[in-house]
DNA sequence: TTGCTCCTCACGTCACGTGAGGTGGC
DNA sequence: TTGCTCCTCACGTCACGTGAGGTGGC
């Protein structure tokens, strides 16, 4: 009257794969046999499970069941080490819940950062994905400028039309939006200068913050829209002709 | 100028075979290719490995990913079963921590159940298997009576006679410990009688209980051992020849 | 020619889950 | 004969990690 495999796993709490998984990697020795095949376990083979299950459920990985040994002895540097893994964990988790409630409280969208999420409702798709690229490649400081300059400055009929801009706008329309945006652009590159030093403020290689930042535009920004940034660029610095 | 592979890994925190892989599940478009075969991503697959990997950080499996959409409108219902899971396993996570205190501030070894790690420097081999194998067959009632028991009767000479007893021992050595344990044994059935109730405390089935009690004295006693608890059991029921 | 980066298979990881196909005693 | 339990392969899971073998531009 040896217990079999079901009786096993039933008693120890696991399941007839897991203890046939022990015995796959050696952890749990294999039982006497009955005659038609069926294993017999004993006493010691549910204590061994018992070992085991204990340690795995403590989150012990397998390979490190085996080296602890009979795990009968005092307890092991290792339990001190897991113990110090766990808090690691938990801290993760909980700071993942903070941001979690972020999300939940401003209803924002879940992929801009943080920071942002005051401000989702009035930002839009392009501006979004712009917010996302920019915070891969710029510092705090730069990323808390372009908050504030996205807080404060309200928006304009300008930047309305230029969002709006179809890619096949005529070049008397590009000139008149290019010439309405100059000056609010002047007065953001002296009122958020930091936003223009964009190699003493990139994270990851002044080169690539320069790349990025041309990549974004021609990303995001159709032709007639690329347009009216060079003319309203060249306003800006007096280069008009 | 368009960003490699390596370069989107790198933007976004993730790794090159992250991004395949993210390739592979559908969950990110192929971008367009250089003559040379090299892929060329642009802003939108840039924008889209942050929406997964922020997802991803957050514990979301990759094929709920893809059910979230884009993940740029407002949280999922998912989000708030999320926190609830991570709510679960904070929880968890501090009950393990909180058995991990136990055992290392007791020093106790780990298979041993928590109620019974003061007494674990007293605990034989043999206690503690048999303490481990009734823990999944007796309620906490009986557990709690035979913790008590251990706790409160003192080892005795004839005890500590019965643990060394070799299997060869000659008859009279046998019947002499058979009657010094048989005063003890009839004190505790006495004082300790839930746990001769095995059947209305066992927690899995009468049936099964008993077998198991046949089984543990069966593997941890010796022919020896076996022999002196069949005269000491007949000596407390008055069954003496 | 040598290094470096990119590419595409394709197997490995971890702790089992899940059939597939067959046997033995009631 | 039918059900039930047990057995042994052996492939599947999940999110990638890790070579293997080959190509293209400096």
């Amino acid at each position: 009257v040896a217990w079999s495999t079901r009786q096993l796993a039933d008693l120890s709490g696991t399941t007839l794969r897991a203890v046939r998984h022990y015995h796959e990697v050696g952890l749990l020795e294999e039982p006497e046999r009955h005659s038609n095949g069926y294993k017999q376990y004993g006493v010691q083979h549910l204590v061994r499970v018992l070992q085991i299950k204990r340690l795995v459920d403590l989150g012990v990985p397998l390979a490190q069941v085996a080296s602890m040994g009979r795990a009968d002895k005092e307890p092991d540097e290792a339990l001190r080490l897991l113990d110090a893994d766990l808090e690691t964990s938990i801290s993760r988790l909980r700071q993942v819940r903070a941001e979690l409630a972020v999300i939940l409280r401003h209803r924002a969208p879940i992929d801009v950062p943080a920071a942002f999420s005051t401000l989702a409702d009035n930002i839009s798709t392009q501006d979004r994905a712009m917010i996302m690229v920019y915070s891969r490649i710029f510092d705090e400081t730069w990323m808390e400028t372009l908050r504030q300059l996205m807080q404060n400055e309200a928006r304009t009929d300008a930047d309305d039309e230029f969002d709006a801009l179809g890619p096949d706008a005529d070049t008397e329309t590009r000139q008149r939006i290019a010439e309405a945006l100059a000056p609010e652009m002047r007065k953001h590159a002296e009122g958020y200068a930091a936003l223009g030093e964009t190699a003493a403020h990139s994270s990851r290689g002044a080169k690539l913050a320069e790349e990025t930042i041309t990549q974004v535009i021609r990303d995001l920004y159709n032709p007639a829209q690329l347009d009216v940034l060079h003319r309203a660029h060249l306003i800006v610095t007096g280069q008009t002709p």
